[in-house]
DNA sequence: ATCATGTATGCTCTTATCCGCATACCTCCA
DNA sequence: TGGAGGTATGCGGATAAGAGCATACATGAT
């Protein structure tokens, strides 16, 4: 039997976080916001991205509060609302990372062994 | 422009660790298995899901090395592969928590100032 | 008021994801 | 070898995501 207070909790940290992590463009646009502050635009010609695709991924950031905007003139600032998200997902990184030289020896080994 | 180097390993990592957690029931299977191994059936047990729903998203786990599986008669115990997912997860965890407050905060603001 | 720049949104198509059900598969024991 | 417990998978349907295109909306300048 589980926990439903957690389950519920779990829950929601998935809709209201995770699910903004699900997609590899959205996590690209967190990266690159982390760095500074951008308008709307400048992000679709650094990412090589169309501009309307651009603007519903930071659709899905904002409503998940994961990315915050301020209009200034006609320009949209976008920053990043938590700094902890990066270090969310340079921990992911890490992960992957470790996955990856974990695959690496023992693809080495099996070589070794022939 | 974008660093290229860093498009692909977003689109690596998005691919090999997040879109694992771009499931509820998935991260909730993260941290029951964080707590002990534990084999497939006693999972849809705990997590009242039906087995062959557990089955699948453990197949997605495994599948990007967040899990790994270990037979011992007929069972087959999981657990987790890198604790480093669960403190990526307490943070975004965290990241939720700080947004709600902030959230509740200016409702009673707005509230107050009525 | 008109126009240019910058941003957001309808619409549609396509693809991916998740589930439930039944069932095949594997392992151990009698 | 047959059966039971435990796990994985094929199939179908329902739902949701994402992309591209055109276009509406907002803001500032002339």
């Amino acid at each position: 039997m589980i926990d439903h207070n957690l389950r519920a909790e779990i829950t929601q940290l998935h809709a209201q976080v995770c699910s903004g992590l699900s997609d590899a463009t959205r996590i690209l646009i967190l990266y690159k916001v982390a760095e500074a502050p951008i308008n709307v635009s400048d992000l679709a010609i650094a990412l090589e991205i169309p501009q309307p695709t651009v603007s519903r991924h930071l659709k899905v950031l904002r409503d998940r509060r994961m990315v915050v905007s301020q209009r200034e003139g006609q320009s949209v600032f976008y920053s990043l609302s938590d700094e902890r998200i990066i270090q969310a997902l340079d921990l992911l990184r890490a992960v992957l990372a470790s996955s990856l030289e974990n695959q690496a020896a023992l693809i080495r080994q099996a070589g070794q062994s022939s």
